[in-house]
DNA sequence: TTCTTGACTTAGACTCTGTCTATTGTAGGA
DNA sequence: TCCTACAATAGACAGAGTCTAAGTCAAGAA
């Protein structure tokens, strides 16, 4: 994650303990936090960070491709560190819980040029809805 | 679309003006309107019609299968009346225009079940994200 | 090291989307 | 025609995110 510092900084970002304590916050794998789940864990490491400041370094961070934006269903965006590995999402229905997952294969494949209508298609999103295990239990 | 309302009223649903007018409102291809775009195209055609009962009447046709709900990006979801053909989205990064595609075979197969973690998947979402013909010109 | 300055942070007001409630209205059957 | 359960309405409320004006500070300059 320091790596991560770094790149920024070589980006011309301005160190400050913020930021640091952001990118930190999100460190791992299957991490998909929303703003305010950000927010609150930052704030445990620095109590005075305000809520702008962490929708502004989320922001940057999307914009630089370093973090991923997921857009889940009418409930909060969720923010994924996992920017550098294409993969995909599992997400019930239920409780919102959400699964990496890595299907072989390049989805754009699967539409074929008549179906682009002349559009210049550069990515694709897929996501599994259903019930995870606890849920489908219960 | 008075398919449409028959089907309702056949589910014992009261047919009131406003139920009337949304349901007209959602009538075509390629229709994918934000709630508060049927509304003010509802309003057009019954002026007192409230926001509250545009949004409880979409919910009640996403509820009997015959309307979608497509949540685009952080922005209004849309809705969608062509629920009886299964597809999917190409969205446009720049303008939002939306187009539907009917790629052939089922994305649900694309998941092995190795990759499932135990999730019951029911459907799968795929929005194709580019810049249509006018955006990529300029 | 200290100075300087523009980038950064902050609180809280504000917008947008959607939900809820209390009240009033009405579709459709008796 | 009358009754009543279902539906519509206005507007308060809530969650998520954006914006602004004012104060703060990281980091390069001297
Ligand atoms: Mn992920
Ligand atoms: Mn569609
Ligand atoms: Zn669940
Ligand atoms: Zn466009």
């Amino acid at each position: 994650m320091s790596d991560l510092l770094e790149r920024l900084r070589g980006r011309g970002w301005r160190l400050t303990a913020q930021r640091r304590v952001v990118a930190e916050v999100l460190n791992g794998d299957h991490v998909h936090l929303t703003a305010d789940e950000v927010h609150a864990r930052a704030a445990a490491r620095l109590p005075e960070i305000s809520r702008a400041t962490v929708y502004n370094t989320l922001g940057e961070l999307v914009s630089l491709g370093e973090v991923l934006e997921v857009a889940t269903d009418g409930r909060a965006k969720r923010y994924d560190p996992n920017a550098h590995r294409p993969h995909q999402h599992l997400v019930c229905s239920r409780c919102g819980a959400i699964r990496d997952v890595h299907p072989g294969g390049d989805p754009l494949a699967d539409l074929p040029t008549a179906e682009r209508f002349g559009f210049t298609v550069s990515a694709v999103e897929v996501t599994y809805r259903g019930l995870c295990p606890d849920c489908a239990r219960n």
